[in-house]
DNA sequence: ATGTGTTCCTGTCCGC
DNA sequence: TGCGGACAGGAACACA
């Protein structure tokens, strides 16, 4: 079950950035939260970097206080003081075995559960790994959590939970777009006097942490900013345009992913890459959605990534 | 210090 | 039908 080839690239589309993270944190909290790791497997050395010492060990028996987000990142505070810090990468998924025969409460958008009665393998246990299956938790509660990423990029690490933040990969996170910290004066600040353009400082992670690719392209278009403007050449009422523009765009993408996680789980255990509507982005020679433009949406390269705008409606 | 290019990896898609 | 190559993207890293 959930073994649905989910594509990736050109007409895929389904890369982690912040709102597929956070959707996935609501799909595990049913199976994970409060439950201990019964069992951790660890199929291969690392990802993109080598997996800790001993981790599945230190995973084994630890019980899940809390799941938490910073930026792309799924933080997983356990009771032995330890953190288990995970990145999806661009192909990583978690996918989610209710326990074999058992039902497994999912939370739906308003955090009201409903039931998502497991399949007919009932006294078979789960099945075998698959191809790209790299690390497996066997939750308490009977559910099976299983890390797979094709290409490799994701990565797992564990942290001193009081230190968590002082890690390597979250240490130089800048703020979190939907939190308070993220306003138009802070904006202004970091985008003041540089040169670089506009849909560049906005993948920066230093910046503002959980913009992907993906979504840049979409707050551009949403505040008719053009991706090649120079980030320290943006009127400053432009620059509070752009604020709202991505909390709006991250928000609807959140509220697509939780609306979409319900019915998408009763058939496939995959978490995190909703079916989701870009007005912009793989949307080239197409008509720009802005009602009140007849402009067409074009792909540029900028620093070897794919950026789609309407040069009619974003300047 | 700042901006750009390279690299890791595999699945998918395209043209021949 | 098969094969080679381009392409997708997160983020550390190397380099101008």
């Amino acid at each position: 079950m959930g073994r649905d080839n989910a594509p990736t690239g050109p007409k895929g589309c389904y890369v982690p950035e912040l709102p597929e993270v956070e959707t996935v944190l609501r799909g595990l909290a049913p199976a994970m939260l409060n439950r201990r790791i019964l069992h951790a497997q660890v199929r291969r050395d690392g990802l993109r970097w080598p997996f800790p010492p001993r981790m599945a060990e230190r995973l084994a028996g630890c019980r899940v206080l809390h799941l938490r987000r910073r930026s792309k990142y799924i933080l997983i505070d356990l009771d032995s003081d330890e953190t288990l810090i995970i990145h999806l990468g661009m192909s990583g998924r978690m996918l989610v075995a209710p326990a074999p025969g058992a039902p497994l409460p999912l939370v739906g958008r308003d955090g009201v559960g409903g039931t998502l009665v497991g399949n007919d393998d009932a006294g078979g246990g789960h099945p075998g790994p698959e191809k790209h299956d790299h690390v497996i938790f066997d939750m308490e509660g009977g559910a099976r959590i299983t890390f797979n990423d094709a290409r490799r990029f994701g990565a797992m690490d564990l942290a001193p939970s009081a230190d968590v933040f002082a890690h390597r990969l979250l240490a130089n996170l800048g703020p979190e777009p939907l939190g308070n910290h993220f306003d138009e004066a802070y904006l202004t600040s970091r985008l003041q006097g540089r040169n670089l353009p506009i849909k560049s400082a906005l993948l920066d992670q230093r910046i503002v942490a959980g913009l992907g690719n993906i979504y840049v392209s979409e707050v551009l278009h949403r505040a008719s900013i053009s991706p090649k403007r120079k980030a320290g050449r943006i009127a400053s009422a432009r620059v509070a345009t752009l604020v709202p523009a991505i909390r709006d765009v991250l928000n609807e993408a959140i509220a697509s992913g939780g609306s979409s996680l319900r019915d998408h789980r009763q058939t496939n255990g995959e978490l995190g890459y909703f079916q989701h509507n870009f007005r912009v982005y793989g949307r080239q020679g197409q008509p720009c959605p802005t009602a009140s433009c007849n402009g067409k949406i074009v792909r540029i390269v900028q620093s070897g990534r794919s950026s789609f705008y309407c040069p009619k409606c974003q300047r």
